[in-house]
DNA sequence: GAGTTGGTTTCAAATAGTGAAACCTAGTTT
DNA sequence: AAACTAGGTTTCACTATTTGAAACCAACTC
């Protein structure tokens, strides 16, 4: 009857554990072999075969006979086209983070938090001469990234408590934030100042500006960011373009609203 | 012992109905009320809340409690990217179809076959005059798109008559195949041909020139289009650049080979 | 030909899923 | 204000599914 142990996560039955193997799956970034997986998971030989076995039936993994591996399967990729559609700001935010990239002339990306972490959602890349590591779909720490840290600056006080904790403030490069408290001083000038920056946190070479997109005071649904490298730009230019952002994300805001509640 | 009820599909447990579910919500392309789930489910009220539940805790769904609507969560958009990068074509045929786009400038479409239809995994496009229906993620029929057809004519005989069974033959336009009858001897062609021909079947005004990409004799893994409209180009301006995306899906065959038995 | 490694199948015990029915709200309606 | 109602949530005895140790089966190696 007292605190059951939470040992590891999930908790949600058959389903839930199904998922955690799909995820373990992709947590490998390439396909895998059965034994390969059952070597990192907490589950009985047995008992992750019928996963995995089941997964393939229903699509959710794909395997290739030649090579004898799994990996995620195409199924996902037709559900991520309804999630992306009904569930992220993408469709919305289009129209403008399209007009944005045309008058700033660099990248734009749009990003929302999933379970503490950055997920872009739509990106416009106006120049081929750099990529940055964002893509549609990818996921980046909140921690070290423009869109990230506007995000947690105007998350409300508990949430970002919680979300803090799951950062691993993994050291990118010599300028990235090392621990909390070096990092909720500077989310503080950020609720201040409105816009949030990425010196070269996450990638060297790589800065940005962020703005949240708030549906209503304390309630950040999403970011923008404007991206580009430093031998293009200067952090001062960037800085520039303040305007131009936050009057992005005031119509982003403005639109999701009217969508969320049309009369 | 004998032949067991099949019923409805599925058939690998709970996991199984739970993906249906989740299926169920995507095919109704906008959030939904858990009423509205309930109405069009074969499973009793307290089934589907507690499957809503898990799914939604998981974050395969999302929840908006405004609207008390459910929608396809982002946890799929983050599987989605990893069994893009892992098990679609795209990434490598990304430099041939962004060649291919640039040089016909017209817009260009990677597809595979997933249950028998069409799902497009990528997309360039040269032109804004112009907005297709196909998007990554998005499925269309095989039976009426260039790369439907491409695939559909270079598959293994018993595979397609399998994936012919699953087509629906939904009119689109005027000049959609009806039923197989009138689809099978086209294929034949295409077969001779080397390459297949969308004339407006799909959509009105919509034509493109599609090739099969494949792995080895009578092993598709997919297509690639180029779509126009007819106020741009004509069919038989589509056929001469025929040479090119026969040479770009060949280009794309022999990376996938190389890529899938690096020695 | 005995020993491995990697994958698949079995089966009784244990666990998790099922769904009719009761129960909440928060809005109607009478 | 008491009596409906529609949507959503919870309970709980009944049952079906899941579980995983162990046995099994290739195919390959020493």
């Amino acid at each position: 009857m007292t605190a059951e142990i939470p040992q590891s996560n999930s908790g949600d039955g058959t389903v839930g554990k199904a998922l955690e193997v799909l995820e373990q799956v992709a947590s490998f970034a390439r396909p895998v072999r059965f034994s390969e997986l059952l070597e990192s998971s907490p589950y009985p030989k047995a008992t992750l075969y019928r996963f995995v076995q089941t997964l393939t039936n229903q699509h959710m993994l794909a395997f290739d006979r030649e090579r004898q591996t799994y990996a995620i399967g195409l199924r996902c990729v037709r559900l991520a086209h309804s999630a992306w559609q009904t569930s992220s700001l993408a469709p919305i935010a289009r129209p403008f983070i399209d007009g944005l990239a045309h008058r700033v002339g660099e990248a734009v990306h749009l990003a929302q938090l999933d379970h503490g972490h950055v997920l872009f959602v739509d990106k416009r890349k106006t120049t081929d001469v750099f990529e940055t590591l964002a893509q549609t779909g990818k996921v980046a720490p909140s921690y070290c990234t423009g869109v990230g840290k506007a995000i947690l600056a105007f998350m409300p006080e508990d949430e970002r408590t919680r979300a803090l904790r799951q950062q691993s403030f993994w050291q990118y490069t010599p300028a990235t934030h090392a621990n909390a408290d070096s990092l909720s001083p500077e989310l503080e000038a950020i609720r201040a100042d409105g816009v949030a920056f990425d010196r070269e946190e996450h990638e060297k070479g790589i800065i940005s500006i962020a703005a949240p997109i708030l549906a209503r005071e304390d309630c950040v649904i999403g970011a923008v960011s404007i991206a580009t490298s430093t031998s293009r730009r200067s952090l001062a230019e960037l800085e520039t373009l303040k305007p131009e952002i936050l009057q992005t994300a005031a119509h982003i805001a403005a639109d999701a609203a009217h969508w969320q509640f049309p009369s």
